[in-house]
DNA sequence: AATAGTAGTAATCGGCTGATAACCTGTCAA
DNA sequence: TTGACAGGTTATCAGCCGATTACTACTATT
């Protein structure tokens, strides 16, 4: 899985670390903050496992910017979909727009995961109030771009962590196993 | 965080195996599977590293096993709190009821967390099947238990991963760090 | 009292992993 | 051409972690 498309060539660090955070969120999104090595994410930009570290600085330092790159990618997501809007767009026709746009991200999947699992480091002292301020920046910048009351971006949130969740369970992938799963994935990645 | 209540006697396997997975519970709902050792569940309980390992086999195990028993417990509490209904209850009505069961189970946290960071593994082929299990057959249990529709109960899981997400992030911990998390929290952690 | 089985520990190990240090190499300005 | 800096690598390590082995100690039955 190398991303690279030139044939092993010399970039300039600024090239080189946005190639980096591209491999740290699909390596982090398969196995989280602990279960994944600095070489893993090495090995996928195809540059040795001390680059890494010189460039990020540490293990938990190159964790956060991945996690703030795939947060950025996908407020970019929501503010373009909501760019596409006419301006007297009415609340309902704004959160379904950025619910489609959700959905889209959810094909990616490492997006979102690694958005989930950083969450589940927010035990972390050093990790936690970051996580916490992504997650209310994400709920503000809905609640902006649509309109939409406390209640209504709730609602919103709580369909986008169950897409989510389900996404993390590799759910789409095992529809036949279980008739439930399918009834429950169809209602959920819908309009 | 000493688990033992008597001065440290001996016990049979099988109430030495339910203090550990209570203990398992706790460590891996702070620090998930890849992050927490075996070890740090054995001291928990008060026992050494290897016994832990040799009751339940291998730390997969271990995890299995306690994902399970916390799988198991929140069933538990959802068929409670539907047996204090009365037969003729709606369909609303009971949904309440079981929501607000799972937002007392929120409160413990270790329970839910347990569950979240098991979602979390199921790219790994060896665990995936049985979390797609567990969440399929929960989802299956509060359909049954309160007779919703598919959209209702669709609605009641996404409720309830916001719900999780929430105390993943300690947000109800840290209200006071922006005037959204408390807007968020309040309307998702009640009625 | 002997014996057997069950509960539990101590000692140890191989492999991995984040981190550090020291060194190499391509490129470009003067 | 010669620096000199930025972009890299190789070598190495200390510590941790899951797992195994071999041993010890309590308890109950006969």
């Amino acid at each position: 899985m190398d991303d690279e498309t030139a044939p092993r060539r010399r970039m300039t660090a600024a090239q080189r670390e946005r190639q980096l955070l591209r491999a740290a969120v699909n390596a982090f999104a398969r196995s989280g903050y602990t279960g994944t090595t600095t070489d893993q994410v090495a090995r996928i930009a195809g540059v040795s496992q001390p680059y890494v570290l010189r460039l990020f600085g540490s293990k938990q330092a190159l964790f956060l910017a991945t996690y703030q790159y795939a947060a950025s990618r996908i407020q970019d997501t929501f503010r373009a979909a909501a760019a596409t809007l006419p301006p007297d767009a009415e609340v309902p026709d704004r959160l379904k727009a950025l619910g489609c746009a959700y959905l889209q991200l959810a094909q990616d999947r490492d997006l979102l995961l690694v958005l989930l699992h950083g969450f589940m480091t927010a035990a972390d002292p050093a990790l936690g109030p970051a996580m916490r301020r992504c997650m209310i920046e994400i709920y503000r910048l809905v609640r902006t771009l649509t309109g939409a009351n406390a209640e209504q971006t709730r609602d919103f949130a709580a369909r986008g962590m169950l897409i989510t969740t389900l996404v993390a369970l590799r759910m789409p992938d095992h529809l036949n196993e279980d008739p439930a799963a399918a009834e429950l994935v169809h209602h959920t990645l819908q309009p």
